[in-house]
DNA sequence: CCCTCACTAGGTACATCGTACGTAGAAGTG
DNA sequence: CACTTCTACGTACGATGTACCTAGTGAGGG
């Protein structure tokens, strides 16, 4: 459609519409009026493509098996999706939808409202175990996510800290759940080798390369208790890290 | 060498193997010593893609392209790399072994040293942008892998904090600095979109549903300093969460 | 009212991916 | 020497994302 089309229209407010179609999917109208309706809607589609990932990874959810298990020809996704990335940003709204803020309502306790949110997430990201891959890579921008961004900065108002200090307190916090629901989840799956790694890594400990690492191999107690209270701990650190003043000293 | 010649060769050692052949590309030795000497090394076939991927993207650096940069056909590279899976594994520790180590050896600052060890991560990951993903996804177990890890315990060992905890500090710093690769490089990707973005984000704090964040964008200061500035600032905290004794109260 | 055309649904086709499998030959061991 | 065990590589298969095309539908303007 080389056509171009004419700069009628009345652009939508302030949007910026630089010649095409817009990168961000949130950009474009899910519904725009002409025509028949459309048979799916985003939500329908994310949730469809969020089961298969749940049941099956990440990779299981194409194009094609979402569109299968909507019921619908494989290219018609395309109408709704215009690219694999813009479902997986479906996807990522709709796992940021499932928060009850109502129930997560600041109490005045910065610190406490973080630790339950963090704890929230947490419990999310090990419902959909493939999310917290997605977190770290994509910006995340849709509705529910600038919701997910506007309680946080609701819960941090009492932090003393200005508008920019709390994106920032957002992101680190955000990262260190995002990098720990990873980290149980490659130590999940990677159980099964654990004892072919226990042998490589004993014995890369006793080969005198690594003195320090076979140090901490020698004074370690490798359970210290229940997965969560290391969570917790570390959690309890970046909080602190994420809430400290601007410039301490 | 400790990897004593087995009386039988049935079982390797202390290694356990379960059934075939081992998981990780580390189990398995680059060299049996039978048969035709390999054309290739793991660190030529590690350059190799490391090429492409910088130069071009992860994604490029397919299986075939890595086999024809190298000239040799598509399917001897499986003889090196059972799965592509290990090729990423190989690449991550290449990249591991990028640092200088007797440039950062430990002066006694343990705080000092570690902003150096960070600021040389972030260095090596900006040369290697498609690397955080990598490193945030997999463990990292390869000899290059071990000697930071190695490295990072030497640095840390004047906190005071025992092996276990002084681990938790190197993935807490590690998984930060990642963090902060990951965020450049979709900031870098999306300047194109800035302008699009920009309005879509005016719109929804004009729509009046997330308040808070119409706030936090009205007492903005966009810039707030060169980019390293931030990092430093998130840095800092970071390294004091890590470096927290374990039970504050 | 009906015409019109933006929109939807869906099929076909292609390049590319990882990799299973089989064959041919070379280097080390007995 | 023969035998074993490795390397090298071509072919082939299933799966993926998606460009392009054909029909058909239903709301808007005349």
């Amino acid at each position: 459609m080389p056509s171009s089309k004419p700069p009628n229209h009345s652009s939508s407010g302030g949007a910026p519409q630089p010649g095409e179609a817009p990168e961000l999917i949130w950009l474009r109208p899910e519904r725009t009026g002409r025509g028949p309706r459309p048979a799916h809607s985003r939500t329908s589609i994310a949730a469809a493509a969020i089961e298969i990932a749940d049941a099956e990874g990440l990779d299981a959810a194409s194009m094609r098996r979402v569109a299968a298990a909507l019921g619908a020809g494989t290219m018609s996704l395309y109408n709704y999706v215009p690219k694999k990335e813009h479902l997986l940003d479906l996807m990522l709204d709709a796992v940021a939808g499932e928060y009850d803020f109502t129930a997560l309502a600041p109490t005045g306790d910065c610190r406490a409202d973080l630790r339950r949110l963090a704890h929230e997430q947490l419990a999310t990201l090990r419902r959909h175990p493939w999310a917290a891959a997605l977190v770290i890579a994509r910006p995340g921008l849709g509705p529910n996510a600038l919701r997910y961004t506007d309680h946080f900065l609701a819960v941090t108002e009492p932090s003393g800290l200005d508008g920019a200090a709390r994106l920032e307190a957002l992101a680190l916090l955000n990262g260190f759940v995002c990098q720990y629901a990873q980290y149980e989840r490659t130590a999940a799956a990677g159980a099964k080798w654990q004892a072919e790694l226990a042998g490589y890594l004993g014995r890369a400990a006793m080969s005198g390369q690594y003195p320090h690492l076979a140090a901490a191999f020698a004074t370690a107690t490798p359970p210290s208790g229940d997965p969560d209270t290391v969570f917790d701990r570390s959690l309890d650190r970046v909080i602190t890290a994420a809430l400290a003043p601007v410039t301490p000293p």
